[in-house]
DNA sequence: CGAATCATAACTATTGATGTTACATGAAGC
DNA sequence: GCTTCATGTAACATCAATAGTTATGATTCG
């Protein structure tokens, strides 16, 4: 399968939409994200769903953000698009009679649940606030190597 | 993408000959992983490469482990199966221009290198020893269990 | 020689994200 | 009201990588 990029995608669509004044269309955001419209809407969809971002029709409509910025963690987001599997490895059989299977899948399933919870809980620490304070300052030092 | 479930299949494999006198032919491991000969060939192969395992062709051949149990952990199959990415959510894009995207970049790659860490180093501490030594403790609470 | 077994190429199946097209729905402006 | 702009959604094609299958060649041993 494809990697999925979905929390890489929404994140980058919400700090444009963050740093930008009045709603984004989907194809506003599209063309930051270069990818399609329809594609935008599908992840966005979910962030709507958990209460995230609202969308409006028709003339001046599109998306905006409506939680608080320093609320909305990466954990959050990532549960709102519906915790995907994080994984490109695993058992080859999740149940299997052989005592021999589940003795790997026994250390295999142990590692990657520490991996997991690591992972889940730096999300947890991150927000969508940390991040635009992080873009603010990448885009301060840009300024300052562009002017030396 | 499916699953990738390379390790815990040779892992499977490898506890299964631990556990046999004399060489496994790759239908015989097939039968036990449940799959066909030539996906047990394709990933015994490249523990070959890495010195693990041996195969001998005709009659009275089939695949023998060549190293020592206490030696090779999962980290080394894992290197020794090419190290296939370990996630299945990534980044959109590894070299974005816009500053925006960097931004959610750099968030996102600081949390996965930590859990990516945190999970090499686990599959670092555990060999084929410790998996095999779990087998038979499962192997005798099974018995007991079936005794009661 | 002949059977057993690995080695390998070539092809299909699978799976889920991603991308695309098409059309319906609703809101704002004239 | 009509047009335009926008989301909502269905339907289908594309992609990427493992997994599975079939077929054929190459070795080894009796």
């Amino acid at each position: 399968m494809k990697r999925d990029s979905r929390l890489s995608s929404v994140l980058h669509a919400l700090l444009h939409m963050a740093e930008h004044d009045g709603p984004m269309t989907s194809d506003d955001l599209a063309k930051c994200l270069g990818t399609n419209p329809v594609v935008v809407r599908r992840s966005m969809g979910f962030l709507r769903q958990a209460g995230i971002v609202a969308s409006d029709r028709g003339h001046a409509g599109g998306w905006r953000i409506t939680a608080d910025l320093s609320v909305v963690s990466l954990r959050q987001l990532h549960d709102a698009l519906g915790e995907p599997a994080l994984f490109a490895v695993g058992n080859r059989n999740e149940l299997p009679e052989c005592l021999v299977e589940q003795t790997v899948n026994a250390a295999l399933d142990q590692s990657f649940a520490e991996a997991e919870a690591l992972l889940l809980k730096r999300f947890g620490e991150i927000t969508l606030a940390d991040l635009a304070a992080d873009f603010t300052l990448r885009h301060a030092a840009r300024r300052n190597q562009r002017e030396t």
